[in-house]
RNA sequence: GGCCCCAUCGUUUAGCGGCCUAGGACGCUGCCCUUUCACGGCAGUAGCACGGGUUCGAAUCCCGUUGGGGUCACCA
């Protein structure tokens, strides 16, 4: 078993396109046949080289590897059709001299004046008037300066296939016409080199994308041609792979974001991931479960099991699944994989230094189950890297505050200057802290530790805080309560109770006795702190 | 317009004649867990496009309708 991908390098790697690599890669895989990669650039003009390395680079992060074409090389070589020219014109002579192919002095505006002419619709295209062309016609062309194109000769029957995925398809006689095949300067189009080459390699099952599936006819019109002259023994298996879609019912342009492969790589897919949920569009593993591993995709599937309706690319279930891998990573392993956004975010240096990777380190395990995107790793462990000095507080974070939040914060730093630096550690500051502000103020945790929270990261939401305490150590931790609880204190909260520096008040409003409940207890935690 | 493909919760998918008063997942809602946010747990929400057949029996087979998509290039 024999099946190939074969791109033609315009623009950056699609989601879709993608996909039919990773199906095809899986069917090879999982019946031990032969994936062979071959580039079509057959179109000079919109061809590149940039988009060439895009889908090397592309199908090497998500380990989709092939066993012939480029790069690796192999027996039917070279695996770029631009390479392969003079492979094409002998067939092109071959398939002339055996009548398959004529010369055609058609040009579009003469075929849509004898459509017209004949009252035939314009959008049925090319009427087949050059195959009855006698040399003395074809002379009088040539004499005119005309270069002919080349046109295949399809058969007047009915064309069926028994297509992979949708079972039976029939194309009546008529609803495909002779087609163009090699351009008048002489160069082969799409439509020739690609089932020539399929041909000559021997692919057994073409998996490709749905928009071919009303060109197969013609496609094996062609094999039919070349299997008359020999250049092959059998036309392939087809399977036409569902469209993946964008929002709405359209399908997902190249335009879109969500469309290309990089795009989700910066965002913080992992290859894991992201070839989980490139399986899932079209395709299922069982019944009860849908995060997977590519060994286990591997195993199960055939092509035959893919859905035929078009599926719809779902950004949030595709985190999702990403998320559950990024949970199912050796936590070593997410740490380094979340090196690179960290560094480009020019959160840690380059290269990171000791001191950093080991703090990323003990960070790591506290946030590897929060995350559905690696690229979500600067915010989230942005604060550990910083000094109470240079940490910027958001201004949500801030607006959480409440007016006794100078009380809280003494009381926090009261209690935690008494630890021993050598007991600083997440279960002795969790125990102190509740004890000094549950039980010692008779606060509600959320309400206790959210300014805690805010002054360590600047932030709603961080890593858990006595953790995140026991990471930055305790002068830090303490410089850090220390330092918001004199903005607030000059911000105006009344209360001073940190720095007594407060005069400032006024500004926000409330009037400092606002602290109802804790009010009362600041005496004790005066009493503790001191 | 011709031809072709497709049709199960909002989305995706299971289902290939009886295991279906249709299962999972994402999303959404509520509750629990809880040092925030997550994670996790529990519960809930919501679907076989329509109409004919075939059959003892249809989400599953057939036909039609409707709806969606694709394709009709000297692009790939």
């Amino acid at each position: 078993m024999r099946v190939r991908f074969c791109p033609s390098p315009t623009g950056t790697p699609h989601v879709g396109l993608i996909r039919t690599a990773l199906f095809n890669w899986a069917y090879a895989r999982h019946n031990g046949g032969k994936l062979v990669f071959r580039i079509e650039d057959t179109d000079a003009a919109r061809d590149s080289e940039e988009s060439y390395e895009q889908l090397l680079d592309g199908l090497r992060w998500l380990r989709i590897d092939w066993d012939e074409g480029i790069d690796v090389g192999g027996p039917n070589g070279p695996y770029r059709q631009s390479q392969r020219s003079g492979i094409y014109l002998d067939l092109i002579e071959k398939l002339k001299a055996s009548g398959h192919l004529y010369e055609s002095y058609s040009t579009a505006e003469e075929i849509d004046a004898r459509n017209a002419a004949a009252g035939r619709a314009k959008q049925l295209g090319y009427d087949n008037f050059d195959r009855g062309l006698t040399e003395a016609e074809r002379q009088a062309f040539r004499d005119e300066g005309r270069m002919p194109a080349l046109r295949l000769r399809v058969p007047d029957t009915d064309l069926s296939f028994d297509d992979l995925v949708r079972g039976e398809i029939t194309f009546p006689a008529g609803s495909f016409v002779d087609f163009v095949v090699v351009r008048p300067n002489g160069a082969p189009l799409y439509t020739f080199v690609n089932p020539v080459d399929d041909a000559l390699m021997g692919i057994t099952h073409v998996l490709r994308g749905e928009d071919l599936l009303s060109s197969t006819p013609r496609q094996i019109a062609l094999y039919s041609a070349l299997v008359e002259i020999g250049v092959t023994t059998f036309i392939p298996r087809f399977g036409h792979l569902p469209y993946v879609m964008g929002d709405g019912n359209k399908k997902l342009s190249k335009r879109d974001p969500e469309a290309n492969l990089f795009h989700h790589r910066d965002r913080g897919f992992i290859p894991e991931g992201l070839v989980n949920y490139l399986a899932l569009l079209g395709w299922s593993l069982t019944h009860d479960r849908d995060v997977f591993s590519i060994d286990e995709m591997v195993a199960a599937f055939d092509v035959v099991d893919v859905n035929p309706n078009p599926a719809r690319f779902d950004l949030k279930k595709a985190e999702s699944i990403n998320g559950d891998h990024i949970r199912l990573l050796a936590v070593e392993d997410f740490a380094a994989r979340t090196l690179p956004y960290l560094e480009s975010a020019g959160i840690l240096t380059l290269p990171a230094t000791d001191a950093q990777l080991a703090t990323l380190a003990e960070a790591a395990p506290l946030v590897q189950e929060r995350m559905a995107l690696l690229g979500e790793a600067p915010a989230m462990l942005g604060f550990l890297f910083e000094t109470a000095a240079s940490l910027d507080y958001q201004p949500d974070a801030l607006a959480t505050l409440p007016e006794n939040s100078g009380v809280i914060l003494a009381a926090a730093v009261g209690a935690l200057e008494l630890i021993e630096l050598s007991e600083f550690t997440h279960e002795r500051i969790k125990d102190d802290l509740a004890a000094a502000l549950i039980e010692g103020l008779g606060l509600k945790p959320r309400i206790a530790y959210g300014p805690l929270r805010v002054a360590l990261s600047g932030r709603k939401i961080s890593p858990p805080l006595f953790e995140s305490m026991q990471i930055l150590g305790k002068e830090e931790t303490l410089a850090r309560l220390v330092r918001l609880s004199a903005m607030h204190a000059g911000a105006g909260a009344g209360a001073g109770a940190a720095g007594g520096s407060g005069a400032g008040a006024g500004a926000t409003g409330g009037s400092g006795t606002g602290a109802a409940g804790g009010s009362p207890s600041a005496p004790d935690a005066a009493a503790h702190a001191s």
